[in-house]
DNA sequence: TAGATTGTTAATCGATTAACAATC
DNA sequence: TAGATTGTTAATCGATTAACAATC
């Protein structure tokens, strides 16, 4: 049950999606859900849901589906760090302020516990109700709080140079919004969120299904 | 070459960054790229970029490689709607303000013109230099601007309903911040992007990378 | 039992890559 | 020409799905 692990990152987002639906589910006092009924509020086959379920190894009564406070143990498990994950937010501008409002209202395990930024107005204050640093605290501020992931939200100019301070400082894991190929050792995890790619994506699609 | 039509999304999104660093070249003073030299920026393989070009009909000079500014000119045939995109945002709550600062700053062919949201303290008022409606005015705003494409930054429990809201109004693509699948007619172009699995997903693979 | 669902594998699908003759 | 790069296909890879015997 420890040593399950997960190959591919598409896997990891469909459990955190399940998870999701599951506790709305539970709160509507459902307390088990057939492969079908979960692939269908997710969007996926039946069979993906069953799959999944096989490679975390959670299985279900077949006559009554699966049990979903389980299940959502069972995802826990995997998906949580037992001991919580605390996260920054590197760049308290617009969107860095934007993504502490949505950070905060959500999650549990994931707990946004420190900010930086180096305008001098805003380091050393606290906004959003979190403390936002100087930059050049990260190193300081990453140990005594044992931050390794971080959400990059600076502008696209200084990225790289951020992402390099934040890594030397122990940065592990960066969710990275700039739009901007960061160049950092194979062993930090990069994932990009590119807004305007996403939006592109959306208007070229949306022409073409149009078009006729 | 205006029948081109590009199957997948994920050749789409490269295009767009493609795009993106050549423009970043060509203002660096260069005049040409070999696939390998694009490659490298972009963080694909040679082979991949020159597949690329081949389904958009754009060929090199085996011995200069790429000519930059015809590249960029053919991505943006291909990309860019000809009288461009008037986009709206739903919502300009922190998210939608971010969004709106962001996508300000950069694009040019894309353009958010309208914002809704029904906080009557912010409708019909100007919010970070976008005059912002009331929802029940997207009808009419969509139509008098043109607009066909979305970006809906609401608040998860309302997020379908105002999805509902806005493609009766006329929208056809939507680009979804809110965690939440949303159920709509066929035609409608929906993309997500879904911050708290992303984080989530660097959370994990994280871990289990610094695990050993 | 009867019937619906599960667990599981082989088949399918689509995207990526390796490889190399053709090109400039 | 010589040499590096391109255009292009077959091979590879990984993820998804169909299908069905096993299960409750």
């Amino acid at each position: 049950m420890d040593n399950i692990k997960v190959a591919s990152a598409k896997t990891i987002a469909r459990l955190s999606i399940y998870r999701r639906l599951l506790r709305n589910a539970m709160r509507g006092g459902q307390a088990s859900v057939y492969s079908h009924e979960l692939a269908e509020m997710v969007g996926v086959t039946a069979a993906q849901v069953r799959r999944d379920m096989m490679e975390i190894g959670f299985s279900a009564d077949s006559r009554s589906g699966y049990n979903i406070r389980e299940m959502i143990g069972q995802i826990s498990r995997l998906l949580d760090s037992p001991e919580g994950e605390n996260v920054a937010i590197i760049g308290m501008g617009k969107l860095g302020c934007a993504l502490f409002g949505f950070f905060a209202g959500h999650s549990n395990r994931l707990k946004i516990v420190a900010a930086f930024d180096n305008d001098p107005g805003k380091a050393e204050c606290v906004i959003s109700g979190c403390r936002c640093h100087a930059m050049n605290r990260m190193k300081d501020v990453f140990a005594r709080k044992n931050i390794q992931v971080v959400m990059l939200a600076v502008p696209e100019d200084v990225a790289q140079d951020v992402a390099e301070t934040a890594v030397a400082a122990g940065a592990k894991g960066i969710l990275n919004f700039a739009p901007v190929l960061l160049r950092l050792p194979d062993n930090i995890i990069v994932q990009n969120i590119d807004m305007m790619v996403e939006l592109e994506k959306v208007s070229y699609v949306t022409r073409e299904n149009t078009r006729n």
